[in-house]
RNA sequence: GCUCCGUUCGUAUAAUGGUAGUACGCCUGAUUUUCUCUCAGGAAACAAGAGUUCGAUUCUCUUACGGAGUACCA
């Protein structure tokens, strides 16, 4: 084998591109770095009519997202291109007439209605897998079954038809997959598989061999649910006389209840994103991690180990940590079930280590944008300190501290009652003429001032600090008091502070 | 139905021919004025059976269960 390292993540762009998919271009993009080889990006769009307009460009839009943008593929260069099948149209005639000639493939002139015909028959029968294969070839209407000269003239006369892989009847196809060892079919349970159809485009599994073989791909990783026609691909590398590439195939990403490939249905039902970015078409909304707040950095490290692990006990990974560590030796074999409270903690996690300027940054341009712009940068850089160990998604530095951008909008009554006590409320005055005459608003400061106060006069830091919390923000959650009252400043203590008397009377 | 693949705490996973670690989640405690974070501790798993072996979670087989594929879709 080559040790020139190419690998492609193939994606069809029918729709936005499922986290799935994002994790096995994400393995691809891994073994890339890792072995100094290189990320293509190739588009299946061999089927017209399920084109989605908008789908390409999700599709890189979320690698991009996640930065691992491809270094060859459509826009993005390279010298195996064209990188989208539906430009590579004309490439693929002459590998299949090569593959009839030798008899390896074959005309097939049925009608749709013909097959749908044969199927229903064959269900009656109490067949349940009717199968286009060696043992009904010969009763179809095909270049098999049909003698050279009617072959001929159905060809001259235009009629539509197919091309199909020819099985051979009895032969042992294997090969070795590197997550699950050497995998075996028997030739005679395959189907003579559709690889050009009667559009003149290839199938995928034609245009899948004949552009991994152009583009010199040396790694095929894609997901478990290619593994059952590998073995029609192996065998179109025979009749090429083509070395076939490596083969990996990921586990499937199930859903939380682990009955079945996560879809976008679960996704709904379940209350998380199951997209990288947000989708939207004139019916159809579907979210996306990065709308929900999560950090690229964050849901890819959540991804890596959905289905691969380093070996080691270590969980959180840089970038170059996963590069280093990855091997596709460690893919895991079985499916497994996708943990959205893992992925919340992830995020929990990179934000709390992520720089304050980078989170304003990403901050600017989310939904609170507006309320935020209301303030200096050095405001809500201190402002994110205080929440960066309170939150879990990006936006809960706004729905969780708003009271740090104005008063708080609504108080925990219920907690103000069971702990103001109104002997204190010559103290909280006390406090507030206190707090009035500090010159030095620092964190620090006020809170030595507030505690000697309370230490003074023999009172208990459970009957005013909980009260001062509440008329500050509203709330028992929330950063250190003192810190609060440093960053909104003197005169909006002292304004937040009417909340006393309000309260009292509730 | 048929073919292929899989099966370690609830979840993600590690290791090992001599009974199992880590992380998330959960519970308890410490810290904190509170919520977090952090720290300490706890409960929790080798699908079942047979075989090989002194001994199997680890190797083999069978069963069960789960998943994928079974289109002129990818």
């Amino acid at each position: 084998m080559s040790d020139n390292i190419r690998v492609r993540f193939a994606p069809s762009p029918t729709g936005p591109l499922h986290i799935g998919g994002v994790r096995t271009a994400l393995y691809n993009y891994l073994l890339a770095r890792k072995m100094g080889g290189t990320f293509i990006l190739r588009i299946e769009d061999t089927d017209q009519t399920r084109y989605v307009a908008g789908a390409e460009d999700y599709i890189k839009e979320a690698l991009e997202w996640f930065d691992i943008t491809p270094d060859e593929g459509p826009g993005y260069g390279g010298n195996h291109g064209p990188y989208r099948q539906s430009e590579r149209k004309d490439l693929y005639a002459e590998y299949v007439h090569k593959m009839v000639e030798d008899g390896n493939a074959y005309y097939a002139f049925d009608t749709p209605e013909d097959l749908t015909k044969a199927r229903e028959e064959a269900k009656a029968n109490g067949n349940h897998s009717f199968k286009y294969n060696w043992e009904i070839r010969e009763k179809m209407r095909n270049s098999v079954s049909l003698s050279a000269k009617e072959t001929k003239e159905l060809l001259e006369a235009n009629t539509p038809y197919t091309i199909r892989l020819k099985i051979p009847t009895e032969q042992t196809i294997s090969f070795n997959d590197v997550v699950r060892g050497e995998v075996s079919f028997a030739s005679y349970e395959l189907d003579d598989k559709v690889i050009m159809k009667g559009d003149g485009m290839p199938t995928y599994h034609l245009a899948n061999i004949v552009d991994d073989h152009l583009m010199e791909i040396s790694h095929v990783i894609r997901g478990e649910e290619w593994l059952s026609s590998t073995a029609h691909h192996v065998l179109m590398y025979q009749f090429m006389g083509w070395e076939a590439p490596t083969f990996a195939h990921l586990p499937l990403i199930l859903n939380p209840a682990g009955n079945g490939k996560l879809s976008k249905r679960h996704g709904a039902k379940f209350g998380f994103p199951v997209f990288p970015l947000e989708w939207k078409q004139e019916e159809e909304t579907y979210r996306g991690f990065r709308e929900d707040g999560f950090d690229a950095d964050a849901v890819m490290n959540f991804l890596s180990l959905l289905g691969w692990s380093s070996g080691t006990d270590q969980e959180k990974f840089t970038r170059e940590e996963l590069i280093q560590a990855f091997s596709l030796d460690n893919i895991v074999k079985s499916g497994a079930r996708f943990d959205i409270d893992k992925a919340n903690w992830f995020n929990q996690q990179y934000l709390m280590e992520k720089p304050g300027a980078d989170i304003l940054e990403i901050l600017k341009g989310r939904k609170n944008a507006e309320q935020l712009s209301q303030y200096s940068d050095d405001y809500l850089l201190k402002m994110i300190e205080l929440m960066r160990e309170r939150v879990i998604l990006f936006d809960d530095f706004v729905d969780n501290g708003s009271f740090l951008l104005g008063s708080p909008k609504e108080y925990d009554e219920k907690t103000f009652k069971k702990k103001y006590k109104n002997e204190n409320a010559v103290h909280f005055d006390a406090i507030k003429s206190l707090i009035s005459e500090q010159t030095d608003f620092t964190a620090e400061n006020l809170g030595n001032q507030v505690k000697n106060y309370i230490k003074s006069n023999e009172l208990g830091f459970g009957a005013i600090f909980p009260i001062l919390r509440i008329i500050l923000s509203g709330t028992m959650k929330g950063p250190d008091l003192f810190a609060m009252m440093e960053l909104i400043g003197k005169e909006e203590v002292l304004i937040r502070w009417e909340a006393i008397n309000t309260l009292q009377n509730v």
